[in-house]
DNA sequence: TGCAGTGTTGCTTC
DNA sequence: CGAAGCAACACTGC
C-alpha cells in the first residue's frame, strides 16, 4: 500500500498527465460543518478550509507533481501546492467521471466502468474537474480521490511555506533512494535514538522516510535480520546487506507498480504486482522460501505493527 | 454472527 | 522528554 514504491508509481503516472491542466472545480463529501478534531483542521474534512481551498483552486494550472516520503505534492501556478496522504486505503484514479444526481455520488462514465470494475471506486471522495483550457469544460477529465476508511488527508500549503521549521515535510528524514543517503549515514540515523527495534525504526518516518509495515518485512527477511534486533547489535557486514536490500525491494516496489495486497490501483485502476513476490508479509504459517531454510514464516505484533518473519534465518542481534 | 485484523500518522497518556 | 497506546473509519475474513 502506499509506501514509497506506490506513492512513486502514483507520482510518476501523475506526472504524464496533470501538468498545464487547469483547475475547473473541486468536489468532496468528507467536509463536516464543524470540524472539532484538531488534526483535520485545515485539511478537506473541514468545511470551511474545503471553502477557500475551493475557491484558490479555480482556474490554477497544476505545474508539476512531486513526491517526498509517502505524500504527493501537486504544484500549482498559483503557489500552492496540495499535499495529499493516501494513508492506509487511499489512493488516486484519473479519467472521466459523472455525478451521478440520484446516487448522490461520483461514478466513471460508462466507458471507464467497463474496465474499472473494481469494488473500491466505490469509494470516492474528493474530485477535482481538469481540462485544457479554463472554458474548455467540454474536454474535462476528474483526478480523483478514493479512500475506504478515509484516513488519507488532503491539504494545500503556499509552496515556499512547504519547508517551514516544524512543518510536516520539514520534520522528515532522508530519502533512502537518494544516491547522497550513504551507508554511513544509514547506520548513523539508525543509532539515534540509541535504543529502539530495527523494524520500528526503519519505520519511523523522521529516521528514514517511505518505508512502511510491507518492505520492512521483505527487506528484513533478505537481509535475515530479526525485526526486534538492537541496530547497535547488528554488525556492520549485516547492517551493510540491509542497506542493500533496502534499495533493491524498493527498486524492485516500483518496477513492480506497488504493491496491491489491498486497496493501492494505479491511476487507471490497475492493480500492481509488487504483492504477488511477497516472501514475508501477511505469509504467516509458510515455509520459509530461502533456500535451505527449514523455517516457517510467523507472525508477531512489534510495537503496535504486525511483524512477518522467519525465526530460523533471520537473526536476532 | 461477531469481532479481530488491516497499509499510516499524530494526538493523548503515562 | 520519549515511548506506547489508541483514534480516525469501514471493510474483509476467520
Amino acid at each position: 500500500m502506499p509506501e514509497l514504491p506506490e506513492v512513486t508509481t502514483t507520482v510518476k503516472a501523475l506526472n504524464k498527465v496533470l501538468p498545464g491542466l487547469f483547475v475547473l472545480d473541486v468536489w468532496t463529501d468528507l467536509a463536516k460543518k464543524d470540524q472539532k478534531i484538531k488534526q483535520f483542521k485545515n485539511t478537506l474534512k473541514d468545511k470551511k478550509f474545503f471553502n477557500k481551498f475551493r475557491r484558490d483552486i479555480k482556474g490554477t494550472k497544476v505545474k508539476n507533481v512531486e513526491r517526498r516520503a509517502k505524500y504527493i505534492l501537486i504544484h500549482l501556478s498559483n503557489k500552492k501546492t496540495i499535499l495529499i496522504h493516501l494513508k492506509m486505503t487511499g489512493h488516486l484514479l484519473f479519467g472521466k467521471y459523472e455525478f451521478n444526481k440520484k446516487e448522490n455520488k461520483w461514478v466513471p462514465n460508462e466507458k471507464e466502468r467497463k474496465e474499472l470494475r473494481d469494488p473500491y471506486n466505490r469509494f470516492i471522495h474528493v474530485v477535482f474537474t481538469l481540462a485544457k483550457s479554463r472554458q474548455r469544460r467540454a474536454s474535462y477529465k476528474n483526478l480523483v480521490f478514493c479512500d475506504a476508511r478515509k484516513f488519507g488527508k488532503v491539504t494545500m500549503i503556499p509552496t515556499t511555506k512547504l519547508y517551514d521549521k516544524d512543518s510536516t515535510l520539514q520534520v522528515l528524514g532522508p530519502e533512502p533512494l537518494d544516491n547522497k543517503f550513504t551507508f554511513k549515514q544509514f547506520k548513523k540515523r539508525l543509532l539515534i535514538k540509541n535504543s529502539g527495534k530495527i523494524k520500528t525504526l526503519l519505520m519511523n518516518q523522521e529516521i528514514i522516510s517511505g518505508i512502511g509495515n510491507i518492505y520492512s518485512d521483505e527487506m528484513l527477511w533478505i537481509a535475515g535480520i530479526h525485526p526486534e534486533s538492537q541496530p547497535a547489535n547488528i554488525p556492520d557486514s549485516t547492517l551493510k546487506s540491509l542497506y542493500k536490500e533496502m534499495k533493491e525491494i524498493l527498486k524492485k516496489g516500483i518496477s513492480s507498480g506497488g504493491d496491491s495486497t489491498s486497496d493501492y490501483r494505479h491511476i487507471d485502476g490497475k492493480k500492481g504486482s509488487f504483492h504477488l513476490s511477497h516472501k514475508v508479509y501477511k505469509r504467516k504459517g509458510k515455509k520459509c522460501s530461502k533456500r535451505g531454510c527449514s523455517g516457517v514464516i510467523i507472525r508477531k505484533v512489534i510495537n503496535g505493527r504486525s511483524a512477518h518473519f522467519c525465526k530460523i534465518h533471520q537473526k536476532l542481534f
